[in-house]
DNA sequence: ATGAATCTCTAGTAGAATAGTAGAGATTCA
DNA sequence: TGAATCTCTACTATTCTACTAGAGATTCAT
């Protein structure tokens, strides 16, 4: 019952993607900086959530990742799911699960909870929520 | 985004013990053979719920284990946090979290969905869909 | 008191997964 | 052309998972 650092990693770098808004690419070493995350392994999660196609890339000078489609168009869950894979209650199949087990239902109502939270969740209302708390902030400071 | 196999384990070996209802405690080879699980394995599962006060036992021919409280008052979040430890965003802290983060709040929020479901489920109210489940099928099958 | 049946405790272990690292190659653009 | 960047393949140390082994401690019928 956890997420992956992978997955955590992949969500921070999304959201810094979103933040910045505009059009033009990113640097992988830019976000990798901004959010404390090892250069090489983002290379590998960004290049895993292009081929997912959340992200479009561009190389060479002034390259770098951008989002592929509108930050309102990509939830938590579709990049938990692109790098950590699908909820699973166990990965071996129980050899004979019992027709009447009531475990299978059980696990269809976690399901369903969970996706409630992360596919609901967009990176827009991530961003949303970030600039509202930033701007409580600043409203205590300067009182 | 998983649950381990041993917290499956966990949940059938309690289920197994709730269905029986009796205060007479079960053998680990039954409740192995029944469930399909590893026994040697499984003697260390229920070993790990008694630790953590949700199971009984007691050595000898004729022993056994049994539920520690009516089945009404154990419910799947107790057992998989006894086994697979409490819902975790992530293991590792992140060095420096900046105050506005949106994160810590999603993770909540989920946690709060899952709580919703796992901590609000009884091995009683498992072993009432089981039963009703079992009815209906005895149902069509005399039909 | 004995002994068979059972739980209990400590230790080990093969294989997979996690969280990375290394380095050469392919594009892009000034 | 060449510098900056993404891209692709391969490797690896450490930890975790799902077990197994075996000796020891209790219990209870006899």
């Amino acid at each position: 019952m956890d997420v992956s650092v992978k997955g955590e990693y992949a969500l921070r770098a999304v959201f810094e993607l979103s933040r910045h808004g505009e059009p033009e690419p990113i640097k992988i070493a830019r976000i990798a900086e901004r959010q404390k995350i090892p250069q090489k392994f983002l290379e590998l999660i960004l290049s895993q959530l292009k081929q997912g196609g959340y992200l479009g890339s561009r190389r060479g000078a002034d390259g770098g990742y951008f989002l592929a489609r509108p930050a309102d168009q990509i939830t938590v869950g579709d990049i938990l799911r692109q790098i950590d894979g699908p909820f699973q209650p166990s990965r071996r199949p129980f050899a004979e699960e019992p027709p009447e087990s009531p475990f299978p239902e059980m696990w269809m109502r976690v399901e369903r909870a969970l996706s409630c939270v992360i596919d609901r969740t967009t990176f827009a209302d991530l961003v949303e929520q970030w600039k509202q708390k930033r701007a409580k902030r600043v409203l205590n400071w300067e009182i």
